[in-house]
DNA sequence: TTCTTATACATAATATTCTTATGTATATTT
DNA sequence: AAATATACATAAGAATATTATGTATAAGAA
């Protein structure tokens, strides 16, 4: 799923989906390259999406009802942009509070200070 | 690796480690069945261990000299207690502050605020 | 102008990690 | 007596990711 230089590539499974619906409900539209690009940015490197976990992802959430895409030609390249349907925000906002849920119980379980 | 009436299973991928870790640092020595009962109690079964994810992590650790084993009888029962090596408490500390700093980089990622 | 890097998509083989199912056996509670 | 809890273990299968490979255009550096 990512390249990681500084977590274990374990750690961060199960989160892509989530990285996504999140990015697509804050940008409104985006296609795939502008999403790795953007985590990158974002996590200063230290979460870097591979292509291979975010496409057929992406073709996942499609199949599901939860984005749209639209086809853009850039000159002779394609771009394919991803937006959230309504199902799809409803999606994003489970999603989000689920993780932000499961951080809490963490917290608990491992004991992590707020500092942490 | 658990069963999750709360977060959908692949969220919690990933964090077995360590919070096994985690656990014998904090508890000096435990067996099996004694981490999926606390980890269940711990976070209220929002995260339930299931034994097919953990003893084979647990044989993994040992096989890496991360922990070592004593096969106690208690009756006619068998207990495995599993203890931390040296190396295994430095491997505990590693993970832990692996994790609390993957949070904060998933905190910014997904613009969690500090209440969330 | 040629070579490298970046942009942009996609998929297949493989690896990892987990779930679910199954198996064995003793102890305790109803 | 039967059901549930304790306690270990492993195997089949599913899910999710990594790694590798493929195609192609655009931009920047040598």
């Amino acid at each position: 799923m990512y390249i990681c230089p500084m977590y274990s590539s374990e750690l961060i499974k199960g989160t892509l989906k989530t990285v996504i619906l999140k990015l697509l409900s804050e940008h409104g539209q985006m296609y795939g390259y502008e999403m790795t690009q953007k985590v990158k940015e974002l996590t200063n490197s230290k979460i870097v999406i591979t292509e291979g976990a975010l496409y057929p992802l992406l073709h996942q959430l499609e199949a599901e009802g939860v984005v749209t895409t639209e086809t853009v030609n850039i000159g002779k390249r394609v771009r394919k942009y991803y937006t959230l349907t309504q199902s799809g925000n409803e999606r994003a906002k489970e999603k989000l509070y689920e993780f932000a849920d499961f951080i809490q119980t963490m917290k608990i379980l491992l004991d992590l200070q707020p500092s942490m």
